[in-house]
DNA sequence: CGTCTTTTTGAATACTGTCAATTTAAGTGG
DNA sequence: CCACTTAAATTGACAGTATTCAAAAAGACG
């Protein structure tokens, strides 16, 4: 059965509160994975039954985030790892010269901060481009479960490796894409995870300006606008503005394929 | 004290065998961290006297491996974490058109291997560029280790997220940078590695070709080559094939400084 | 209804890539 | 030891692509 956006956005039931001390924590409540619609997505993805059930122990809160509000900023400590429940996120760092840096754009169900672990404090800030909803998870929490239970020690190690993997291929689209293919490679990125959550893979609104796809992309504004009018022009597309409409996944597809020299 | 290259190579005792089956391991000795020279940068980097004691309890393989010798290939059955103990890698993954992206360089103390994680085999593959000695270090005990000890549990998160951070800052490096100003950020961060190992930070000798070069940062090798001679046109480098000396570290940190606009 | 932001489009410039030739270094084998 | 082959690096000339600067159009919002 194919989720759609209602199911989404489905109330989840809250049962005991979670004493978060953390006032950005506005509803420090308990849910549990193993109810979540998105579980096939998010945490727990790839966990068996009776780990998905020990899951369950871990405790949470939510927390809505309103259209360009930081969830967290660079260098806030780190404490939470979070979870997208609704809405969007982009991540991104400040250069030393003001400019920022997209790292990431962000869906429901998957996850954000891990970057913290390693030094104590986010490398890389959050803000929401649309209205949306997190859980926090308190990492320290999280190992201590984890600890209890020792085949789900593997769980974060193995959501920060597939970050990991994540930015290889954006590594790989940075170093060695021209414009077209980055943007036809970031489409189709995006229309797969649009289809995973059950929307269309084929017709979807953009949370993100062109300026924030070009920092992404590592490439201009004007050189992202110019790219989607071509593809338009050449009828893989019908954009406007930020609703976009893919009339020929092949022809985007092959566009990525072309680069074969 | 600053270690020199000799102290790298310094001879480790060993002491009791592992019995690993993975005939590409050649040497599966126990090796104690606590006395190996590398300590400060490899595995039990950040970790307490008590911990660093207790990683004593780790097992792993030794092995050698010649220069062009692959250590594991992408797609390969992921089972060790690898540390460098002498020796430089690149890591890099094939393109859908055959091509091969770099995705990293790893020097003495440096951990490759940990994007295996995410699926169970290896995401990218490993090359030594010169002949070089590591150390197999096998994951699932490496778990059963941490397990047993839960402050030592962070461990492996905490290195993978450094990864993380790391592959931002290439990131950003390759999304907003022009030719100079990343050849300048990768001779300084080489320059910084090798003064953390002991060697001269000034002057040094390039293990990877022009085309692999230019590969991890995303330009053509003549490019590479080109930026070179402009370097050191404008005195800020001696370059001779793959000899490096950096004569004004100050004004090769501006190339980057310059950066804004 | 006017202001501000976002997006699109044009024209000129700057930068990097491509193709090609040359030099240098490193092997290889007679 | 020297001629030969192969690989790596440098350099020039030119083409192609993306950026910059500028202006206009289209929404979004109070």
């Amino acid at each position: 059965m194919i989720m759609n956006a209602a199911t989404l956005e489905a109330p989840v039931t809250f049962t005991r509160q979670l004493p978060v001390r953390d006032i950005r924590v506005a509803a420090p409540l308990k849910t549990q994975c193993s109810a979540c619609h998105l579980k096939e997505l998010c945490l727990p993805c790839g966990m068996t039954g009776d780990d998905v059930v020990r899951l369950d122990g871990l405790l949470f809160g939510r927390r809505k985030v309103k259209l360009g509000q930081p969830l967290y900023h660079e260098g806030d400590r780190f404490q939470y790892i979070y979870a997208v429940r609704s809405g969007t996120f982009k991540s991104s760092l400040t250069l030393q010269d003001g400019r920022d840096q997209v790292t990431g754009f962000h869906m429901a169900g998957e996850l954000m901060g891990l970057d913290g672990v390693a030094q104590g404090h986010h490398a890389s800030g959050a803000t929401a481009l649309e209205d949306a909803e997190i859980c926090a998870i308190p990492y320290e929490h999280l190992n201590e479960l984890s600890a209890a239970h020792s085949n789900m020690h593997h769980l974060v190690s193995r959501l920060m490796s597939r970050e990991i993997v994540r930015e290889h291929s954006l590594m790989m689209l940075l170093g060695s894409m021209n414009a077209e293919e980055r943007l036809a490679a970031f489409l189709l990125n995006l229309s797969q995870r649009m289809k995973a959550r059950g929307y269309s893979a084929s017709e979807f609104h953009l949370r993100m300006s062109r300026a924030e796809i070009g920092s992404y992309l590592g490439m201009k504004l004007e050189t992202v606008s110019r790219t989607f009018s071509a593809f338009q022009q050449r009828g893989l597309l019908e954009v406007d503005k930020r609703h976009i409409r893919i009339l020929d996944l092949a022809g985007l597809s092959r566009a990525l394929d072309m680069r074969i020299h």
